[in-house]
DNA sequence: GTCCATGCAAAAGGTTTGCACAATC
DNA sequence: GATTGTGCAAACCTTTTGCATGGAC
């Protein structure tokens, strides 16, 4: 039940939502869902790899849908450090990608870890926070 | 007095220390001083940009040193997600500067961000979280 | 006296856990 | 009857804040 909820809520939205974020949108249609059972579930899709889990630096933690096995949505992530605005961009994904992989490939061998995943940001002030 | 104590503390390990961790020590040499303290100026210290604060994913944030203006000591981390370690990597960091560099003006650019910092990490298992 | 740095204790905020209860098999 | 999923409330942990004190100028 909470499962088809919250993977309902995360696949129609494009913005960064936070466990509560979730837990109202989820509310909404299910009223007997708590936040408890949010936090269970997302702990559950993060970890069999449906739903990212993010950091931007504001105290709470903000999860996406994975992309599909094709990876079309792939994008990283550009943060306003001044209203917190996330921004998903797509530009030069497929450059950053390639270094990515060889770098990954790399470290690998030289570590000899097991690498699953990255993370890549930027972060800066975006036009309205920069003026006044 | 806590500036310095911090500062030292910072500039004598090559690891990944949390604020408590980071009071301990201080507390070692200045018993006096509290993690309040700690916190008040690591907070600064971030703020002038002579430290970086890092998230891990594991609930707290860590400090390290700011590298000098040469970037000499410029590295990106590699974290194991089984146990917490943390390798400092230099390996592949002029490409991956570069890299960033363009990537920077251009999201500059097309979103119009005044970028001031990156992160870029990687996640996976160590050999020994990997075995058992 | 004013200003700034500080510790202590309390508060805050997000997240996790304990426990009892209901539904399912 | 055992297992699983759940909400509620409490606990937890890191970080921040309020307040009063002490030192520097």
């Amino acid at each position: 039940m909470g499962r088809e909820a919250v993977l309902d809520v995360l696949s129609h939205t494009d913005q960064h939502l936070s466990a509560e974020d979730i837990y109202m949108r989820v509310h909404e249609t299910y009223p007997a869902i708590g936040l408890t059972s949010v936090y269970r579930t997302l702990d559950m899709l993060v970890n069999i790899g449906l739903v990212y889990k993010f950091d931007f630096g504001d105290g709470r933690a903000r999860f996406e849908l994975a992309e599909g096995p094709k990876g079309k949505d792939h994008h990283h992530h550009l943060v306003c450090t001044g209203c917190g605005r996330i921004v998903n961009y797509r530009d030069f994904i497929d450059e950053e990608v390639a270094l990515l992989k060889k770098t990954e490939e790399g470290l690998s061998k030289k570590y000899n870890f097991a690498i699953t995943n990255h993370l890549i940001q930027f972060y800066g002030l975006c036009e309205g926070c920069r003026k006044p």
